[in-house]
DNA sequence: AAAGAGATCAACCGCCTGGTG
DNA sequence: ACACCAGGCGGTTGATCTCTT
């Protein structure tokens, strides 16, 4: 309306106006929209190269901390902006400046724009709050969220409470600890499905939660990822976790990578509190020989036997065969031979070896009694509910653990874990 | 039913490593 | 070469649950 008082050139005058219409554009979507109403709305590249569009929103908790005067005044003026370009254009069109349409043009793109983005951020709040209510709605928060809804229904609005990118103020950040809340979980998880993992410090400084980064990091990779399973360890992850753990040790993390939806910290817990019991019931420490070797000559081919008679016939007949691999025996988990234990000691502890001795299991499904025996020289061997121990290599460690009272109670166990699974 | 013991597991702590300036 | 930081990892703790007496 006023630009010929400026300059008299078209050019000029369209290439100011489209940058303080850019300027604007910036201002709105990127500083009033965020504080205003706590909405923002970007484009992003992946790491696949595909290009996202975020349209985000605050948690709920901040909603009470928005103006309504402030988000009244962003709604009308970001509508109103687009009515009066629009009004603009008409009147170009009827004086035949199709020049000046040209600017109108850019304009308005640019305020629908913002109209579409932030429209978008408000359906993205309204999803969050409902799923949020249905989750916690007997909770403390329910009173919340029915005020929050009231406000919204009121407003017309869904500005929620968004994470500032401000720095928190000093009494903001003491560090909250121990268990997580729901409300907690559901922030977080929600961070993180927008942004992705990674710039834990990040997520924790800008989701609003008063946890560390590493806190965060915890939560999220042992309880909040998707992909995590719950439940009892199956026996063929039991068998996993032994083998990998004797050839690994404590690689708790590596283990982890090899069985799908656990995580190291819950296989860790797993070991200290039934492997480890083994060991101390049997007396031994968990790292020593007698202890590595009870595993290898009992506790894993029972594993074996068990998976084997859970999973039928299939799998027995498989057994009984001669070349039969732990992958074929196992069933649904796959281990490749070559992660398995090396086993200590002479020629007879090879794979095959072991895993045939596992091969008579399925004609006596229970052991009732063990007979010790003793072979020629060093080689200590005995059967245990059909399973042949045999070691020739460090025979007087074995001897010292294969004593009545030990298989007894590495037996008890056994069944302990029969009962469990 | 209550108390104590033991088991379980989520979460924290401290150290280590690799990346960056 | 060094310091700093983020993230990963393994060890440990403590709250809660379950079982036993």
């Amino acid at each position: 309306m006023l630009s010929t008082l400026f300059a008299d050139s078209f050019v000029i005058i369209f290439v100011i106006t489209v940058v303080l219409a850019a300027l604007d554009f910036w201002v709105v979507k990127n500083v009033s929209g965020r504080i205003l109403v706590g909405l923002r709305w970007w484009n992003e590249i992946n790491e696949q190269g595909e290009s996202i569009w975020r349209f985000e929103c605050l948690d709920h908790e901040s909603l009470a901390r928005i103006n309504q005067k402030d988000s009244w005044l962003f709604w009308w003026t970001l509508y109103l902006n687009a009515v009066a370009w629009t009004i603009f254009g008409i009147f170009s069109l009827v004086r035949l400046e199709v020049d000046y349409l040209l600017v109108v043009g850019v304009c308005l793109s640019l305020a629908i724009a913002n109209i579409i983005g932030f429209t978008k951020c408000r359906k993205d709040a309204k999803n969050k709050i409902q799923a949020f209510a249905s989750r916690t709605i007997a909770s403390r928060f329910s009173s919340t969220l029915q005020s929050a809804f009231s406000l919204v229904s009121e407003m017309n609005v869904y500005e929620t409470g968004f994470i500032s990118e401000t720095p928190q103020s000093e009494e903001d950040m003491d560090v909250k600890k121990g268990p997580w809340t729901e409300e907690e979980d559901f922030t977080l998880k929600a961070y993180v499905n927008i942004h992705g993992e990674g710039r834990w410090n990040s997520v924790a400084r800008l989701s609003g939660l008063k946890r560390t980064g590493k806190s965060c990091r915890l939560r999220w990779l042992n309880y909040l990822r998707p992909e995590v399973r719950r439940g009892n360890i199956s026996l063929q992850e039991q068998l996993l976790i032994l083998q990998l753990h004797s050839q690994w040790g404590n690689r708790w993390s590596k283990i982890a990578q090899h069985l799908p939806g656990r995580t190291d910290n819950e296989i860790k817990n797993y070991w200290r509190t039934r492997v480890q019991k083994q060991a101390k019931q049997l007396k031994c420490d968990v790292n020593s020989k007698q202890f590595r070797d009870a595993m290898r000559y009992v506790w894993i081919p029972r594993l074996v036997e068990q998976i084997c008679s859970s999973s039928g016939s299939h799998s027995a007949q498989q057994s009984s065969s001669t070349t039969t691999t732990y992958a074929d025996t196992i069933g649904s988990v796959r281990v490749d031979p070559r992660l398995l234990p090396e086993l200590s000691g002479t020629s007879s502890d090879s794979l095959d070896a072991q895993v045939s001795s596992v091969s008579d299991l399925t004609n006596s499904k229970y052991p009732n009694s063990l007979q010790n025996g003793s072979g020629s020289g060093n080689t200590i061997a005995g059967t245990w509910g059909g399973v042949e121990i045999e070691a020739t290599d460090g025979g007087d460690s074995m001897e010292s653990v294969w004593n009545e009272e030990n298989i007894w109670f590495l037996r008890q166990q056994l069944y302990d874990d029969d009962d469990l699974n």
